[in-house]
DNA sequence: TTTACACCTGTTTATATAGACAGGTTCCGC
DNA sequence: GCGGAACCTGTCTATATAAACAGGTGTAAA
């Protein structure tokens, strides 16, 4: 299929984005009409049939406002912002979501999960201060050196991860703090996910 | 008057919420008394009534799906990423619009206005990189060692400025660029704004 | 007890809206 | 000149939807 825009369709494209990103939902088709400056709200349903036909949009037949950007325009849904995680449950319960932020994934790699209040300074020699949000991935597996989301028995920290055959070293990014090792062989350790 | 919001509120909150993450718009009465597990379209009305009263929402009177969450929850509408500007027209013109970005203004200060492709490596040094994405406050004043985006004549550069009575210096972050001299008398610059 | 409030089930009505039809203009390739 | 595509003006109708009304339950404070 040919998915070429001709120039009235960007700007078609570009009035529903603005309409979302002005009052929060898609237009209705009269809205639109008025937006591009036409009188017959046929006109905005014409240019939406070919949008969609040429994939950059998505019509929900029969819902008002039914008009959803294509995946590649907005995926950009969100993230949750999780605060203090209470022990014993996992990370992404829903009653520790703080918040939500509108971030790009595309901006990270791997893409984040959710985003992680840290507290305290034992990371600040990385630039990850006391209050500050940290973009994580959810993953089991890490890597030597990489920063790592970690639940040490019931408590959540973010360190510097380095692993041997029964041991784990967390080490902070602080001089005032010590780095911490872990015997897989008698505490409970398990890897939350991977900074980004 | 008492902004606190109920528990049960909360949740209604996260229904809309969760609602425009996955339509891309705001749930109609009905749709929300189902995401909640009610039976009774008008129980969510109620309970949109009391968000409204108590400043979370804004109900738009007489428009399917009329409702905003609150300027705090929502604000991070997108910024629109500019390419390369063409000679002689302003960097804002919609033509020069690549596309749209979801990022939440929150994490810049001063908040930025769009958000500009990078290119060449003369700034490699401060970790921006050609083809990278920089975040740029519209403003036509700077102070000393900032990074700026100004405009010569009617080229676009990004460096770091410093000024003195008749001349402007543009600084790269790059040994191999040399220092730019601008004579305010003879040449043509504008500052477009500041990177953030 | 009384009052207020948060929360729910229903029903009804006016209107906002999607979606379809008929027809017109301009432009472009054949 | 012909056919088609992109674009527009209108009008009509079924239905999705907002919005109001009547009434019920439980809880907590006065």
């Amino acid at each position: 299929m040919d998915n070429s825009l001709t120039q009235r369709q960007l700007e078609v494209l570009d009035a529903i984005r603005q309409a979302i990103a002005l009052t929060g939902a898609p237009p209705t088709r009269s809205e639109l009409a008025r937006a591009l400056g036409v009188s017959s709200a046929n006109a905005a349903e014409t240019h939406l049939r070919a949008l969609a036909k040429k994939g950059a949009i998505t019509l929900l037949p029969g819902a008002a406002r039914g008009i959803q950007l294509a995946a590649t325009l907005t995926e950009s849904a969100g993230l949750p912002v999780i605060g203090r995680v209470a022990a014993g449950q996992p990370v992404l319960a829903t009653g520790h979501i703080e918040d939500w932020h509108r971030i790009d994934p595309s901006l990270f790699h791997p893409p984040p999960d959710y985003l992680l209040r840290v507290h305290g300074t034992s990371m600040q020699d990385v630039g990850i201060l006391d209050g500050d949000l940290l973009a994580v991935h959810a993953t089991k597996v890490a890597r030597n050196g990489q920063i790592v989301v970690a639940r040490i028995e019931d408590e959540v920290t973010v360190k510097r991860y380095f692993h041997s055959a029964h041991h784990v070293i967390l080490k902070a990014e602080n001089p005032e703090f010590q780095p911490l090792t872990i015997d897989l062989r008698t505490q409970n350790f398990a890897l939350e996910g991977l900074g980004v």
